[in-house]
DNA sequence: ACCCGCACCTGTAAGC
DNA sequence: TGCTTACAGGTGCGGG
């Protein structure tokens, strides 16, 4: 379920609530959730948390010690701060915090909780080997994506464009929903080759995701209407309410009124305009007689 | 070498 | 009301 903005938003929330905290008690309700050594000290206790990274949809929790975790969110994960004795169902994985010295706040727990178990954590020595094992495979981060970088992503290819852009190996971060949005923003037909975009076409697309991505970030990401999707506080997004294609299928298309179409495209329901995102690019402007025609 | 399609899970909502 | 079916934000693998 969450896509870049999502888990962006649960970076920042999670890095103002737990940075300089300490890890005193660590525990994995489902080992089967987690990847690597299981024991207590794999899973951060004792270490003090020293940042919170992220790369495309992936976090790592560091500590000072170096010791590093990776979470996946999956489809339906979250990481939740909370107070609360009991633990909601599907909480695989739970850790207790005691604020840094000299602070007034009182100790809280971090939960792993995720229904559907496409998630999962890691736990790595330190943070060198998780990025070298975890995220060596992941394509450049899709929030700073320039055009060049894009252009050179995309050209050895000729999948759709949508495929393409799912594919985290290539760029990392979008997802079904990104992805549509990115791509009716920069109209753009989501089965054209991803290798046949002009230079304007491949500018207006790094701009588009850029754009949308930096969008939805700031208004916190999509919270669809399962509610599954929240930060580590708790708090809902309210980017979905600014969805102008996923989820719109049959609606009308809000540039030209005309009815959204959709489509199944690399496994995943594709929503589009077909008249502001035609399949065939319109012809290059011609030449008439030496004149540039209008 | 590439690319598609499906399996992995559970919850929810729609349909009969 | 209650059972059945379809579908959901992601990823990884088998096989064509």
């Amino acid at each position: 379920m969450p896509e870049l903005p999502e888990v962006e938003s649960v970076r920042r929330s999670l890095a103002r609530g737990i940075i300089g905290w300490r890890v005193v008690r660590a525990e994995a309700h489902r080992p089967g959730v987690i990847t690597g050594p299981r024991e207590p000290r794999s899973m951060l206790l004792g270490a003090r948390i020293a940042r919170v990274e992220r790369r495309g949809k992936s976090l790592a929790l560091v500590a000072h010690d170096a010791r590093a975790l990776a979470v996946h969110l999956g489809m339906s994960g979250r990481l939740l701060l909370t107070s609360d004795a009991d633990d909601p169902p599907h909480t695989h994985a739970a850790w207790r915090l005691a604020p840094p010295h000299g602070s007034a706040a009182r100790r809280t727990r971090l939960l792993f909780i995720d229904p559907r178990r496409f998630g999962g954590l890691w736990t790595y020595p330190s943070f060198d080997d998780l990025a070298r094992d975890r995220w060596a495979p992941l394509g450049p981060d899709a929030l700073a994506v320039d055009t060049d970088t894009l252009e050179r992503r995309l050209r050895d290819t000729r999948r759709p464009l949508k495929a393409a852009l799912l594919d985290q190996s290539l760029l990392a971060g979008l997802g079904n929903i990104y992805t549509d949005e990115s791509l009716f923003r920069a109209r753009l037909h989501p089965r054209r080759p991803a290798d046949s975009l002009s230079r304007t076409e491949l500018v207006a697309l790094a701009r588009c995701i850029r754009a949308i991505l930096r969008d939805a970030l700031r208004a916190g990401g999509s919270t669809l209407a399962d509610g599954q999707y929240v930060d580590s506080n708790g708090d809902d997004g309210a980017y979905q309410r600014r969805h102008l294609v996923y989820g719109r299928a049959g609606l009308p298309c809000a540039s030209c009124r005309r009815l959204l179409d959709h489509a199944i495209l690399a496994s995943r329901t594709t929503v589009f305009c077909p008249t502001c995102q035609p399949l065939t690019p319109p012809p290059p402007v011609r030449v008439h007689a030496g004149v540039l025609a209008v």
